[in-house]
Order: C-alpha cells, then sequence, then structure tokens
DNA sequence: TAAATTTGGGACAAATTAGTCTTAATTTAA
DNA sequence: TTAAATTAAGACTAATTTGTCCCAAATTTA
C-alpha cells in the first residue's frame, strides 16, 4: 500500500535531511540534496518549487544558493508537506472511490476507514521535521 | 489517499454486487455489472480474469453465460481480492518508500505506520462479501 | 448447422505520474 | 565585468495505470 506520491517521499525525505542538518542560515543546495539521497535533481527542483510557492521554505539563486526551511523545523509537521503536495482533501475519500455516499448510513467499511484515516491524520499532524531530524541524528533512521 | 487501484475496486465493487444478487447457481453476465456499476466492461473483463485464474470466480462462455463466485460469500474476505490484485507484500511497504529499514532501529513513523496497516489489514482479513452484501440489501450502502 | 451471446486475450490509446534535458534568470566572487 | 554556481521554468520523454477495440473461442438455442 502507497500512502504518498514520489514527489511527496522525495520532499519529506529531503525536508528531514535539511532538517537534520540544522543549519541555521545557511541556503542548503538542491544539489547536495539529491546526490546525498540519491534523488533526481530535476524532479526536487521542480517539487520544492510548489512548496517554495506555498512558503513553506525559501530558494536562493548563485553561488551558496539553496533552499532553507522558512519556519524552525519544530513548526513543521508532516501534514503540511502532504497538504501542499497532496492536496487538503488527501484524507477526505472513500475507500471505494465513490464520491461520498457515506456518513449517514454508511457502509460497513465506513467507520473503520475514517479511523485509518484519522490515525494517519493525527499522526502526522503531530510529528515535526525535528522530531525526524532527531532519529536520523542519533542513528535511528537512515534516508 | 487512495490505498487501492481502480481495478481492484471495480473488482470489490462488482463483487459486492454480484452477493448482494445471492444467485445460487446462476451466473451472473459481466455486461450486466458494467451496466449497473457503471465499470468499463472491458475493463472490467480483463480483471476478472485475473480472479478467475486465481480461483476466487469461474466463468463460463455463451448465452446464459457470465461469472460465479466459487466460495460462498461469507468465505470471501476482502483481503483475498486484495492479495490477487494488488500483490502479496501489499501491507508490507514503508511509508517512506524505502527498501524495509526498519524493525531493528525503527524511526518515528515506523510502529505508527505499522499499525495503520495492521488495521487496515485485520478489517480486510474480516469483512467478507456477504457482510457487504447484506449491507447492500438493507439500504445502508449503494455501489 | 447456423446464429446469437458471452467471455478470452491481445493490441492499442489515453491519462496520469515520474523523470530528463535545455535554456533563462539570478547571484556570488574572482 | 566576467565566469561560475545555482534555482526557475517549461518542453520533452518514459513508465505505469486506466480504458478501448477487435477478433477468436466457447456455449446455447433456434
Ligand atoms: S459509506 Fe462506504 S462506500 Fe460510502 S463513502 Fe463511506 S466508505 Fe465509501
Ligand atoms: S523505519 Fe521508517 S523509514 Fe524505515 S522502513 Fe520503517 S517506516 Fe520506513
Amino acid at each position: 500500500m502507497r500512502a504518498l506520491s514520489k514527489a511527496t517521499i522525495y520532499c519529506l525525505r529531503a525536508l528531514m535531511y535539511v532538517a537534520s542538518k540544522n543549519e541555521q542560515n545557511n541556503y542548503v543546495s538542491i544539489g547536495e540534496i539529491s546526490d546525498e539521497l540519491d534523488i533526481s535533481f530535476h524532479f526536487l527542483t521542480k517539487t520544492f518549487q510548489t512548496l517554495n510557492q506555498h512558503g513553506l521554505l525559501e530558494s536562493h539563486r548563485g553561488p551558496h544558493g539553496g533552499i532553507i526551511l522558512k519556519k524552525a523545523s519544530k513548526d513543521i509537521y508532516l501534514i503540511d508537506i502532504v497538504h501542499i503536495l497532496e492536496g487538503a482533501d488527501f484524507f477526505d475519500k472513500c475507500l471505494l472511490g465513490l464520491p461520498g455516499c457515506g456518513e449517514r448510513e454508511p457502509c460497513p467499511v465506513h467507520n473503520f476507514w475514517k479511523n485509518v484515516k484519522g490515525n494517519l491524520q493525527l499522526e502526522f499532524r503531530k510529528t515535526s521535521l525535528q522530531h525526524l531530524a532527531k532519529a536520523i541524528n542519533t542513528g535511528k533512521m537512515r534516508l
């Protein structure tokens, strides 16, 4: 089961990497990120532009340019990235792809599916980049 | 968030429909199913062939032909269909698409993601076609 | 047997997602 | 001021998923 698109996964990993470097006022170049994480440079650049336009990060061209988080990593949650890249209705879809027949007379899987989505959403809402960066820096996770 | 492919969703809905008709020894034609559920006839035919090859259903050509469930609907669980169409490793994927770094030193999202997948799997394992067919026949769900 | 009905199977087309490449714009620094 | 580094933007290609079409094979019925 794949929950997220590649674009989203790449951005998540990339931003975890950036957060784990904990550079305060330095831009991190996209080339470095794509090299380190083995992600297509151009693809990453393009999806970063979306995050950029939504104000999640800031970019700078030229030597020593790159990207930087616009907020402290403790204030950026997974759900922010997911919302931007997958859409705000990400957690609001029927398991069978039907156009919202439910709620009033929910089918047997409706409530359980709602719970599954709810759990995922809650977790995304409470997991910050800092949280994950710490896991990376203590060797509990590798990107 | 889409958990299942269209092919899987179509088959699930189609088999729920078949189960809800509760025909004991009659084939249900694919044309009827695709008409009733507004699913592409050829696409449905093709994916049914896969279920067919895996012994979940039986088909019959010619007038009054169609498909029929090979087991009682109470003995067919959602997970059977998912396993055939999405692969047996469906519930065994990393949230970040990484090749199984986890378990020994799980990252902060590993255990929660494992739970999400576990819940889904459990539900699929315990929900039968009969269960859903009943919901359809009591008007609690429409396909 | 002939005609009609229905699935089987493969080629093909369209849509979506993923990835590549080229050029332009911006910024730094020699 | 020129060269180098770096992101911006958009065209293009590749892969995957989804959907269409055609004809063959099997079956029933007239
Ligand atoms: S009731 Fe069932 S079919 Fe309807 S929207 Fe909810 S999950 Fe989907
Ligand atoms: S530990 Fe995290 S990154 Fe590694 S397989 Fe588990 S969920 Fe994926």
